[in-house]
This record gives structure tokens, sequence and C-alpha cells, in this order.
DNA sequence: CCACGATGCTTGCAATTGCAAACGCATCGG
DNA sequence: CCGATGCGTTTGCAATTGCAAGCATCGTGG
């Protein structure tokens, strides 16, 4: 329970391929590595390197950063590259052109949630309804270090894709 | 194999390590990997995964994105605060109308360029390449994806940081 | 001198990564 | 209907990670 709705790093990455979509050898060819391996990967069967990972970030375009939380090599809660926080700051467009873009990205944003998994990205344009920046939820967590006990790397299942769970933290037991 | 190149990461963890006047073998107990690998790891004989590198981190008291940055898997600009930036870093909408986003930007800033950068351009948000991507979109836009042949991760020596810095970052735009 | 502990390095070995080749499935064209 | 193309997946293997055990050195002290 250590993200809001982390499933595994592959999930999210075939998540993200798909909402890109490309296919599975397509984003292998990106990424620079096998058709195979990124199928496997996606199932989560094996635990890509940093490496590996970071190809993928690239040829998903998303950043790499995203992916390493994903994957949980990063616990750090650094505020996300934040596509509002960046309009609202920007001076060099007008305020008009602010709401728009803000309404623009709220419906893609919403669209996407209604069909998150393996839905239709039709990207419709959905008239924006008007433009209704809403507070966008800040990041205020008081970071609560609290990592689990820590031990040795005895993880022999990959990033886990646990039919009914996730569980991605590694079982700190022994001894 | 192995070739004794400079490990780049290896010689940051040893650095941090003798900066914190602790052995390798606390190091390592600290990290949870076992004092011959990391003494491997630290002459770059060997290439830590995300995970070890993780726990290294921790036992090292850095951030996690230090190292990763250090190791050349994490392009060191990631908190940017560019609408472009955040739009691209984004990984919550697709690549589809992320390509939108940017469109829509670009085409703000153009006519802002265009009439009067006090004009308070009416934004006229129908006869600009408004959200409908449902087609013409394709794969055209400012970011050019459109990554040569690349090889595969064939590079099987270890971290080894470039004489100048490389980078295999096969985007760098910025505007 | 030799025991004792601490530091770092080298040696085999099991387990894993990551890939090439090949498979089953579905769609398109002759 | 049969072949070609594209999709994701499975299989078998070389190369690598990462560890347990052991080695070599240095400083202390009985």
């Amino acid at each position: 329970m250590a993200l809001p709705k982390v499933g595994s790093i592959g999930e999210y990455i075939r998540e993200q391929r798909k909402h890109a979509k490309i296919s599975l050898r397509q984003l292998a060819a990106a990424a620079g590595v096998s058709n195979p391996y990124l199928s496997q990967i996606e199932r989560g069967l094996r635990k890509p390197s940093a490496e590996i990972l970071n190809q993928i970030a690239k040829g998903l375009h998303v950043s790499s950063r995203a992916l390493y939380v994903q994957a949980g090599l990063i616990d750090e809660r650094e505020p996300e590259s934040d596509v509002l926080a960046a309009i609202r700051a920007d001076h060099l467009i007008t305020e008009r052109q602010r709401q728009v873009l803000i309404d623009i990205y709220e419906s893609f944003r919403k669209e996407n949630r209604a069909e998150a998994p393996a839905g239709e990205a039709q990207t419709s344009q959905k008239a924006h309804p008007a433009p209704e920046p809403r507070e966008r939820d800040a990041h205020s967590s008081p970071n609560g270090e609290a990592p689990p006990p820590e031990g040795r790397l005895t993880a022999f299942k990959p990033y886990a894709v646990s039919p009914d769970g996730g569980d991605v933290t590694p079982e700190s037991k022994e001894g």
C-alpha cells in the first residue's frame, strides 16, 4: 500500500503502451529490448534492470523517475512534474489560453479515468463544459519515513503481479 | 570480460562511503548486499541492478535519484518547470493527447508572438489545432519522435562513464 | 612469534537477466 | 483455401548478477 494504486511495473508499462497505441514489438524496438523480454516484463515475469527500465521509459516518453517510482525503486515523494502547475506558472500565454489548456488537460485526464484499462482512447473533444480549473491537490505528505526493516533482497519473484493483491514489498523476514 | 573501465557509479559510491567514514563491509551490511559484491561494484566490475542501487543509496543516506543520475540511468533534467516538459513527462495522458496539448500550447505561443505580446489574443480555439486528434495526427510533432535504428543494449561493460559525459538521450529539444 | 580482529579482494557457484528462434493466433490478400 | 503479415507468448540458451567461502594484508597485544 505504498502507492495509491500501483499494480506493478509491468502493468504500468503495458498500460502506458496501450495508451500510446503502440504494439509490444514497437515499444521493444523503441526501447532497444527484445520483444519477448518486454512481454515478460509487462507480465511481471522478469525484473528489468535499471538500464532496461530507463530505455523503456524513453520508449514510452515517460519520465524515468516515474518508472522507477512505479517499480518501487525510488521511495522519494518528490512532487511530480505537474502539468497544471506548469501551465499556471507560465506567463507566456494569456489567461484565456491558460484556461483552455487547463480545461483540455483535465478533460483528457477524465477521459482516461473512464476508460483506463484496455480502453479505446478516443480522445474525443468532448466539449469542455466550462473553464473549471479546480485546484489540484497538492502533495502534502509529511514524508513519514517508514521504510520496512532492512534486510537482504530476498525477492525471488519478480515485480509481482499478484492477481489478488499487490505486494511489491519484499519480505524482509529472516532468521 | 568485465572491462576495468572507470565506473562512475562505483567511484561515486566509494567516495560517498569514504566520506561517511564507514568500511566497505559496513556499507554492504547497511545496504543489504554482500561485501565482495559491493567491492566489485565500487571498482566498476559489476553493474548493480536497480534494487541494489536503491539499497546502496539508502545505506549511504543519499537520494536514490542521485545514484541513478550518477549511473546515467536518469537524465539529470527531472524537476523541470516548463509546460512542455511537464506535458512530456506526464504519464497520465496518452501519447496522442500529449501531442495535442503540445500542439495547442505551441500554437498559443505562436499566436501571441504574431499578434501582439499584449493584445490579449482572443485565443481563437476553433481556428487552431483544437483537441481533435481523431485523425491527421499521425506522428509529426515538435518532438520529432523518429529515433534511428537504435542498437540493442549490447553494452556488456559496466556502468563506466564516457570521457565526455556520454548521454543516451536521443531527444534533446528545448525551446 | 602468533592469535585476533578489521579491511578489502579473489574465487567458484546458483539464480537471474536478456535474447534469438520458434509457436499459436488473428487478419488481410490472391 | 493458402500464403503473408503482425500480434503476443513460450522455449532454450549464453552471459550476467549476486552471494558464500576463502585469501591476503595491516594493526594491536599476549
